[in-house]
DNA sequence: CTGTTAGCGCCTTCAC
DNA sequence: GTGAAGGCGCTAACAG
């Protein structure tokens, strides 16, 4: 294994001058020296041994992801966007993905901060539980402590950094814009009752409907994905409309739809949320609302990276944008 | 920032001890000093420095994984059952995106072996041009003359572990079971002409064709994305079966048949290749061959991390299997 | 501009 | 079973 100091010896240099060239430090080097080292260094296939840098450095250039699912196309969106934000900045990722087990998302801010990572991001719905949450909370402040940016996807629940959708108005929108069309008779799919994503969008869609004067939905409760898409929307009785609190759940219930025989939009709408795109060619093609998530990631990344230590966090909001497309019908 | 000599003294007991309680050495500590070392660890918040760690072992407990686009749901999948067996390990995953930049690829390779990762993985169809090929080679001997372990998801090009698909044979087995329902004028969305996976699957296919004694296939370049399924199948002349060499690619040519209001599979037939679980709700359902993708990342850690350092590379096929649906139809 | 020299935090022989 | 001490590879003052 070669080492600075072996590419310093062969060159004929300081370990600091070689350090210098090789591992940009803001001080110069002669140009001939300079020269001389590079030969060296390639001669040899020196390879920086960042954990000595880091450690000498105290400080990494890794940042760490956390995410609930990476074949969740959500997920993979968001992440896509941070990695490409940090790669811009210099950074490696290191990614951990916690299948929805919130006790595996504290593990992970523990061993990215035994990493000594630059930055935590964590992507994906808070749930209603407090006590975890505080839990969650205690170990990032600990992080926060030594030194460690975070930042959050999701709801401003952590006293982070939070790049925060508005799920609430989105859904609030949605339903509106459904209204609009002539729907009274509403269903919600509405996912599992502690992720605070799901109950949002779910309120916020049902408030909206009170407002209009509508009466209250049907709310069917069940998994986050397409499973509990697909299973809740056998339990709608007479809506005229379905909204799925995402897309993966309203892909699930098409499905069923489909094999039960019922056509959308003519025998019922639906509609989901976030807009994955790799969910757009579907027939019929889904109303939704989008959310621009690729950015949302790299925002997340910029928020955990800039500001000072002592700021106070800074929470910038994600609006949602109607999309309206052939699985929703006008009914009057 | 809490150190081991921190705990050691909060515990009054040595470095050494306090290292062997808590970052587990194989040496035996008393139970009273392991409770009190313990104990102190945990009032003061101690992390373990991994970075030291690493230094001080020379060998880290990370896993850098390199794949072309994490939002590509076949990369997806692949990185998601990597990092369940590495998690299964013990290990954090690292993961550099290339976006199909062979060069980025790599520089990921360099990038890794600076961070001392204990394996990388590259999943991803090679590249047709020698040159890039010997150079990937050359960066991944280097890492490995240093203890790195390698295993590739892919084609055998690298000399390292290989997890590798059946693509040619995968795409005969579809030519001749789409033969079998009747077809005989074939076109193949042949994507890039410099990509191995694109031209296994696309010969593959053709070859078989010729044994049966069938006319040549239609072959039509394009990218290997949606946008290449969609803009190729445009230029398709009078097949009555559309091969397209992966799934995605498979989608967009659906889109842009739909558009044309040319009915699947009425009017023409299409097949895809990887069977993504994303894209199994699509109608009509695509007919594919199924690669297990998630064994497939898996695998490749296990490839990785197995087998002593002088070995030779291991070599391990995955079949794929046909799946035919509602997207192809029996012509007599 | 270049070289010298302490550490960075932890592991691991080696004695006791 | 426990402690002392050298070293892992690099950085960053500090001198020159």
């Amino acid at each position: 294994m070669v080492t600075l100091e072996d590419v310093a010896r062969h060159a004929g240099v300081s370990l600091a001058t070689a350090s210098r060239v090789l591992n940009g430090s803001s001080r110069q080097v002669g140009r001939a020296m300079r020269e001389r080292v590079e030969k060296a260094a390639a001669e040899l296939g020196y390879r920086t041994n960042v954990a000595a840098q880091t450690l000498a450095r105290g400080a990494s250039d890794v940042i760490g992801l956390v995410v609930h699912d990476l074949v969740d196309p959500y997920f993979a969106a968001i992440a896509d966007g941070a990695m490409r934000a940090a790669d811009a900045r210099g950074h490696m990722v290191m990614v951990g993905t916690t299948h929805r087990d919130p006790e595996r998302e504290i593990a992970y801010v523990s061993t990215l901060h035994a990493q000594r990572v630059r930055a935590v991001l964590i992507a994906g719905s808070r749930v209603t539980d407090a006590a975890v949450t505080d839990r969650l909370r205690a170990e990032l402040g600990r992080y926060q402590e030594t030194g460690g940016r975070v930042a959050c996807v999701g709801q401003d629940l952590l006293g982070v950094a939070t790049v925060a959708p508005a799920n609430r108005e989105g859904a609030a929108d949605l339903a509106r814009a459904l209204a609009a069309l002539g729907h009274t008779r509403f269903a919600v799919l509405a996912g599992p009752p502690h992720l605070v994503t799901a109950v949002d969008r779910r309120t916020g869609f049902a408030e909206a409907l009170a407002d209009l004067g509508l009466p209250e939905p049907q709310i069917v409760y069940g998994s986050f994905d397409r499973g509990g898409g697909y299973t809740a929307v056998q339990e709608v009785a007479d809506a005229t409309c379905v909204f799925a609190v995402n897309d993966v759940m309203a892909v699930g219930a098409l499905a069923a739809l489909r094999e039960r025989g019922v056509r959308v939009p003519d025998d019922v709408s639906v509609a989901g949320f976030d807009d994955i795109a790799t969910l757009r060619d579907l027939t019929p093609a889904l109303s939704t609302v989008r959310l621009p998530l690729a950015d949302m990631g790299a925002r997340a990344v910029e928020l955990a990276l800039s500001g000072d230590h002592g700021d106070p966090p800074v929470v910038a909001g994600v609006e949602g944008r109607i999309v309206l497309r052939d699985s929703v019908r006008r009914l009057r």
